[in-house]
Order: structure tokens, then C-alpha cells, then sequence
DNA sequence: TCAATGCCTG
DNA sequence: CAGGCATTGA
């Protein structure tokens, strides 16, 4: 915590330019990577291809390996599936050389596989285990999924058991709906790659185009022009399409795990008082417990610095092994691999073009889905769409706060770290850069729109909605992201109010008779407090207009107390309304979309 | 009716 | 900070 004077430290935030000091800040994606080789170096074998065989060889691997910690587990059972499995694995390994061209690709699928068998063994051993697995993590969650999906299946009339010949051809029955998934996801992924490509090659020319133009005018090349934007929009698309691949596949696996563990002769009696194997089936998941799965996210990614209070055990991130639920029914979801319902390439396609490859599992938190999917935007530019969604992080605070479609929850909780990583802060890039230029605004805040927000909060208590969308130009305004912001502002003031409350109080305790002996300076206790709040990262210069505005609101709060008025339920309005009086302007500076 | 607000809660 | 809810005012 930095208590220093503010004066020391404090700067004003530069207005947003771009230098070359800053450029090199920008996250991963503009960094030199793997993803700096062309799209188009993959020709035929096409980097969608690629990842998916790689990804899933991977998998393989760890689907294999993490069914050996199964106590007893049928050999006879499980054998036809994993024979078949391998042999598909063969077959894609013949097609293609690993090159261990990326150690984080690696490194990830380890970490990922580590959490695999953590699950498993969590779930082989929680039927009876009541001690040793609470010490693992991820085993905690896992029984309380399965706790909740035992509720659950209290309140549902009991399935049959299937027999054991029956289980076998529904195992292989399944299998081999995995697998043609599998291979009509890849089929899928080509088209997308050519759609891709087209996309691509139509912005090359006319970056080119706007290139000449620029030459013609004698203006510096490079800069934030068009080919960096490109740039951009190329690892956008890269980073989308590396994570798409890799959650698809992610997402079969984990079907295929889960039947295999539910069908291994282990699987858990269902009982009153036994956990069962969560049988992954869709719309178990409540809308809001994807939202908290989000907000984890969210909180996790901002680290104790923005977020100190415990998270609820229920927030949890999802990962490989738990289950992904939709809240709403397989007809509507149409980018979904339950094995259930096998997915049309039609169908897919359909919904990657029209909703990028975030391909969201849930609705608006404010609109229906099916407003949502009707917005022009969505639907004349589904490519840009992809790009202006693809806000992975947000490295200006070191963060990886992940987005999916606006106001979405995306298959993102299936996280990736290294494509996260990679793909790096595409928000800050287009606020920084040349993103802006293409007309790219984003239909989400983010942790950089809040901080700016918080700032605003010293100018303005009570900002308009007007004066919000002046001075959030970036942001695509919509019912939903104006509330959200109003909301902001309403808490911001809450925090606000309570704090003037409380040391209006204090001083009243401590004996404080006189209100001019009541003040707020920068030294003050209540600054600091409000300065902690917003301004965390004391980086910025608080307005003196903002301290005399809080030394106004404190002796109003410290004499209506002293004047026994807050015995009457609405005694803050009447501060309310002086203190709503005392907004000043808001810099300019602030309308910068680049601001932060 | 709806945007905006405030209060309460997690 | 976000969600839910009640209230208010145009």
C-alpha cells in the first residue's frame, strides 16, 4: 500500500499515445511468437488441422494415462473405446510430425492433463472418502458438484441402470458419434479457415490500398497504420481460432472421459448418502453459477490487488474436467458437442460465422438470446464481430480478464492458458492502436473502463447517460452496458456515502463539536480511504474540487446526525440532492478512448 | 413504461 | 461489483 503523499507520486495519465516505450508493454500478442508466421505458411495442412490433431493426440494421452489411476477399472469394459480411440489417434498421428515447435503449448497440456487426473482420482475416491480428498482442491469442487447432482437426481425419477451389454453398445455408439464429431469438427474448422483467409486476403488489399493512398500523401508509413492493424486482426484471429480448436476438443474429451468413468464398473451406487459421477449432462448449470464462474474468472485474474474478498466456494473456474452446462435447451445452443445431439457441420458453421468462435453457452444477462443474436452487428460483420470480441486479457493491469461475445459467457471457461497469454490484451491493443481505426468498439466494459470510471467518479457523482457514452467513445453502447456503468456509478457513490456516514459519525464520537472542525484535506483518514478506493493505483492526480465536494458531503452527513435527523428513514436524500449538485465537468482528456 | 435511483444482499 | 427489488418521475 502506497500511503505516500499523493503529490509524490501522482502524475497525470498521459492522453493514450502509443509510444515505443509503451509498445513494448503490449501484451503477448504483439510480441514476436509462434503466431507471427503468416496464416498463410500452413497451406494445405492448415494450422486449424494442425492444432486440432495436435490437441487431440494430446488429450489422447491424457485421457489414457489418467484412466490407469481408476481403482479396478475394467479392462473389458474399457478396452473396445480405448482401442478404437488409439487407432483414431494413430491415424492422425500418421498425418502429421509433432514438432515441439511451442514448449507453452506443452507445458499447458501437462498442466491440463495434471488437472484431469486430479479430477479423476478426486471422483474414483469420493464415493468413500470423506477425508483425504477435501485436501485437493479441484477434488473439493468435485464433490460438490457431486453432492448437487445428487440432489438433483433425488428430485428426478431414477433411470434403470443399464445392463452391461446395453452400456457396452451405447459406449460404442458413442464412440463413434466422438469421433464423427471430431471429424466433422475438422472438416468444419477448414471451411473456417478459408473463411479466414478470405477475410484475411480482402483486408490485406485494402490495407494495401489504404497504404498507397497514404504513400500518395506522403504521409509516414507504419505508425498505427493499416498494416499493423492487420497485424492485429490476423493474431485475433489466430489466437480465436487456436482457442476454438482446442475447447472443441477439450469439450469431447471430457465427454468421453465422463462416459468412460460412469461406465467403468466403479461408478458409485446412487444412494441417499453417496456422491455420483456428474453425467455432464447439459442445462445442469444455472445461468447465474455460469455468471459466477465468469465473475471467478474475472476475480481470479485480478489477483488480490482488485479483489480481496473470498470468493465463494460455488465461484469456481471451470476447467477441463468439470463439467460445461448450458442453462438453456440443446436446441438452442447450436455450437454444443453433446454427444447426444451430433452437430451438422451446417449447424456449426452457422454459428461460428454468425457468433464467432466464442460460440457462447448462455444468454444476455439483460437481453434475450435471441435479441442478442439479431444484432446487425453480429450479423453483417461476423468476422469483425470476432475481432472486436476477442479481448482476451486486460494487460494494462496485468490481467487476463477474458470475454466472450458482448455480455456473454463463452466456452472460454474451458481456459487455455497459454492461447490466453498469447493472445494478450487485444483490448488495450485497440485502444492503443490502430484497432480504433477500424471502427472496432467493444460491447463489454472492461477492468480499464472501470478504472476509468472510478477516476470520472471525482469529477461527476452523477453522471448522465449522455455523459457517459460522451466519454466511453470505445465502448458500444446498449441498454445492458449502460446500466452497467450507471450501476458503477451507483456503487461508486454507495462506497461513497457510507464512508462519509461513518467518519461523520466517528468525529461526532470523538467529541468533534464544531462542523468546521471538521474538514477534508489529502492528509485525512477519509481521503486516503476514498483515494484507496478510487484510485488504487494512486496514479492520479484527485482534483481538489473532489476534496472540497467530500469536506461538503461529510458536514452534511456530521450535521444532520449531530441534528438527529437520520432517525427519519430518508434523511440521506436531502444530501443526496446537495451533493448531486456539486458535479463539475469532466476533463476532455478523459473522452480519449485510450485515456487508461 | 422505462430509465434512474437507492437499498439490500451475496 | 453485480443482481434483485421497490420506488420515483417523466
Amino acid at each position: 500500500m502506497n500511503l505516500s503523499p499523493p503529490e509524490h507520486s501522482m502524475h497525470k495519465p498521459s492522453d493514450g499515445c502509443v509510444d515505443g516505450s509503451k509498445a513494448e508493454h503490449l501484451l503477448p500478442c504483439y510480441r514476436r511468437s509462434r503466431y507471427d508466421e503468416p496464416l498463410a505458411s500452413y497451406h494445405s495442412g492448415s494450422i486449424i488441422s494442425h492444432l486440432l490433431r495436435k490437441t487431440i493426440h494430446n488429450k489422447l494421452t491424457s485421457l489414457d494415462n489418467s484412466l490407469l489411476y481408476l481403482p479396478s477399472s475394467n479392462a473389458s469394459g474399457l478396452d473396445p473405446e480405448s482401442n478404437s480411440i488409439d487407432d483414431f489417434a494413430r491415424d492422425d498421428q500418421s498425418c502429421l510430425s509433432f514438432k515441439d515447435e511451442d514448449l507453452s503449448v506443452s507445458e499447458h497440456l501437462q498442466a491440463k492433463r495434471a488437472r484431469v487426473e486430479n479430477i479423476i482420482r478426486g471422483m474414483a475416491a469420493s464415493p468413500n472418502a470423506d477425508g483425504e480428498a477435501e485436501s485437493e482442491c479441484e477434488a473439493v469442487r468435485c464433490r460438490r458438484d457431486l453432492l448437487k447432482e445428487n440432489k438433483r437426481k433425488q428430485r428426478l425419477p431414477q433411470h434403470q441402470e443399464p445392463t452391461q451389454s446395453n452400456a457396452k453398445t451405447s459406449k460404442d455408439e458413442e464412440c463413434h458419434k466422438l469421433k464423427e464429431q471430431l471429424q466433422s469438427m475438422q472438416r468444419l474448422l477448414h471451411q473456417l479457415q478459408e473463411k479466414i483467409s478470405h477475410v484475411h486476403d480482402q483486408n490485406y488489399s485494402e490495407s494495401e490500398e489504404r497504404e498507397d493512398a497514404r504513400s500518395e500523401l506522403s504521409m509516414e508509413p507504419g505508425g498505427f497504420g493499416s498494416d499493423r492493424a492487420m497485424k492485429n486482426l490476423k493474431e485475433t484471429l489466430k489466437c480465436e481460432l487456436t482457442r476454438t480448436v482446442s475447447e472443441s476438443v477439450d469439450m469431447v474429451f471430457k465427454k468421453l472421459s465422463m462416459t468412460l468413468l460412469n461406465q467403468s464398473p466403479h461408478s458409485p451406487e446412487y444412494s441417499e448418502n453417496e456422491k455420483r459421477i456428474p453425467d455432464d449432462s447439459p442445462s445442469e448449470l444455472s445461468d447465474d453459477e455460469i455468471v459466477k464462474a465468469r465473475s471467478a474468472e474475472h476475480f481470479e485474474s485480478h489477483g488480490p490487488e482488485h479483489q480481496t474478498e473470498a470468493l465463494s466456494l460455488v465461484v469456481r473456474k471451470p476447467s477441463l474436467s468439470q463439467a460445461v452446462k448450458r442453462p438453456f435447451p440443446l436446441h438452442q445452443t447450436p455450437f454444443q458437442f453433446g454427444y447426444n445431439a451430433p452437430l451438422h457441420d451446417s449447424q456449426i458453421l452457422e454459428h461460428l460465422l454468425k457468433y464467432g468462435p466464442h460460440s457462447t453457452f448462455s444468454a444476455m444477462p439483460c437481453l434475450p438470446a435471441s435479441l442478442e443474436r439479431s444484432s446487425p452487428d453480429s450479423m453483417e460483420h461476423p468476422w469483425e464481430s470476432v475481432a472486436m470480441r476477442s479481448k482476451l486479457s486486460s494487460g494494462h493491469l496485468g490481467q487476463h480478464h477474458r470475454v466472450g461475445p458482448p455480455g456473454l459467457v463463452s466456452v472460454d471457461a474451458l481456459c487455455l492458458p497459454h492461447v490466453k497469454m498469447e493472445c494478450g490484451d487485444l483490448q488495450s491493443m485497440a485502444e492503443r492502436s490502430s484497432f480504433m481505426s477500424l471502427n472496432i468498439s467493444f460491447e463489454r466494459l472492461t477492468p480499464n473502463h472501470l478504472k476509468k470510471a472510478k477516476l470520472m467518479f471525482f469529477y461527476t457523482r452523477y453522471p448522465s447517460s449522455n455523459l457517459l457514452k460522451n466519454f466511453f467513445p470505445d465502448v458500444k453502447f446498449n441498454r445492458c452496458i449502460t446500466s452497467q456503468l450507471i450501476k458503477w456509478f451507483s456503487n461508486f457513490r454507495e462506497f461513497y456515502y457510507i464512508q462519509m456516514e461513518k467518519f461523520a459519525r466517528q468525529a461526532i464520537i470523538d467529541g468533534v463539536n464544531d462542523v468546521k472542525d471538521v474538514s477534508v484535506t489529502r492528509e485525512s483518514e477519509l481521503f486516503r480511504v476514498l483515494n484507496m478506493h478510487y484510485n488504487k493505483a494512486n496514479d492520479f492526480q484527485v482534483p481538489d474540487r473532489f476534496l472540497e465536494v467530500a469536506e461538503i458531503t461529510l458536514h452534511e452527513f456530521y450535521s444532520a446526525i449531530s441534528l438527529s435527523k437520520d432517525s427519519d428513514p430518508s434523511w440521506k436524500k436531502a444530501i443526496y440532492k446537495v451533493i448531486c449538485k456539486l458535479d463539475s465537468d469532466v476533463p476532455e482528456d478523459f473522452k480519449s478512448p485510450s485515456y487508461l
